[in-house]
DNA sequence: CTCCTTTTGTGAGCACTGCTCTCTAATTGA
DNA sequence: TCAATTAGAGAGCAGTGCTCACAAAAGGAG
């Protein structure tokens, strides 16, 4: 019951996207009076809720599979990245109610969401934390209160790095998210989303030279 | 009573999101039959197309506000970037209307959303193609195709730059919009929130050294 | 096996939504 | 002045989320 509620509602995601959810719709599709829903979910918030989670856990298991230990840290960051791009492209529905703008009215509950919520971001942070400080942001500072925030951050994420390079590594990845909704979302035209693979593959060269990551040799293209 | 609908429209729009939209509210705000607000516009899905070209029209509006064309480049380009990001946050479903996931089963008419929804990307364009290609996009290159769509693209904006400028460009174009995102949505948890204009400056700052633009010095916190 | 409790599902019903239709009142312009 | 256009009224339809009283299973203890 409850996995088919999930996949149903996946299924009303994919084809018609979250405002589209509808919990007749589920029960008629299982089969089922409407009213039976509410035994297994409270209401429409909290099956958005389990929606959100189980889309964190499946980018989360797509981005981060086929990570090769023996593989450079260029060669790593480079799969998450793409990892999280392909996911996003084949799944823009759950891509937008994990990374687009949330629900209104709605704050996903911090305890069911953190975990499978931060996990890629967490693989990403380390990864960039093994590299150097980009020269922009080291030439810079930070305040002592940011540079406390970030401090307590990275070691939550048992990162010990330093600050400044956590200021540069914020950047990379909200930058990284923007540039795929950017494409999923078609926020620049359909011209460029023809291109945003290559568009993905630049950003990622760059950001691997800007954070010093072993293994990132420049490839012209 | 046109004005009137676009009014109430943001007003719910600001109190409960975009999918609180509701028509019948809007009328009763009005003190009208809810069928009258039909004859000024056609259904729900061209209301939330007038309201996102208000929204792009407002944003614009103020993000290019104060821009003093004595001040240097990169005087310029931090007031659009802060100005963009004091709208969001003062107007966050409006924020989430423009730059935001789409609205599932909605796609924004491009003939009336086009023009208020790049005025501000083409100034921020137009500021960093004044600038140099950073070394590291510089040390790439682009596929012909790719540079082509830049060209072509960078030519209807009336600007005449190099296309792996072009590149750089639109990457700190998503970038840009990626992190004032992360701050409006607090998709890194209340903490950075409180930092969020810290971690712009610095985003500033660096995006200001690694385009060359004139101006940017670096300002040590 | 029986009896009681908990769980799961039913179906009617409430208040709401977007939207359409027919009808009426007001406002135009020749 | 009078026809034509426009703006609004209000009933109604089909859909929604959700609740509530009720009935059918499903377990567990004796």
């Amino acid at each position: 019951m409850r996995e088919g509620i999930l996949r149903l509602g996946n299924a009303q995601l994919a084809e018609a996207g979250a405002s589209a959810l509808s919990v007749r719709e589920i029960a008629r599709g299982l089969g089922v009076a409407s009213s039976a829903i509410y035994r297994h979910v409270a209401n429409k918030e909290q099956l958005l809720t389990l929606l959100i989670v189980d889309a964190y856990s499946d980018l989360a298991a797509a981005a981060l599979a086929h990570l090769d230990a023996d593989a450079t840290q260029a060669e790593r960051f480079a799969s998450i990245a793409t990892g999280m791009r392909i996911w996003a492209l084949a799944n823009p529905s759950r891509w937008a109610l994990a990374y687009g703008s949330p629900v209104p009215g709605y704050s996903a509950p911090a305890d069911q969401t953190n975990e499978p919520g931060t996990r890629v971001m967490r693989a990403f942070l380390v990864l960039l934390a093994a590299g150097e400080t980009p020269q922009g942001a080291a030439r810079r500072g930070a305040s002592a209160g940011l540079q406390a925030e970030l401090v307590s951050g990275a070691a939550e994420f048992g990162i010990d790095a330093d600050p400044l390079l956590g200021i540069a590594a914020v950047g990379a990845w909200t930058g990284l998210i923007g540039l795929i909704s950017a494409e999923v979302f078609q926020q620049l035209g359909p011209e460029f989303a023809a291109h945003g693979e290559e568009l993905l593959a630049r950003w990622i060269d760059e950001t691997v030279e800007r954070f010093g990551l072993a293994g990132g040799d420049p490839r012209p293209y």
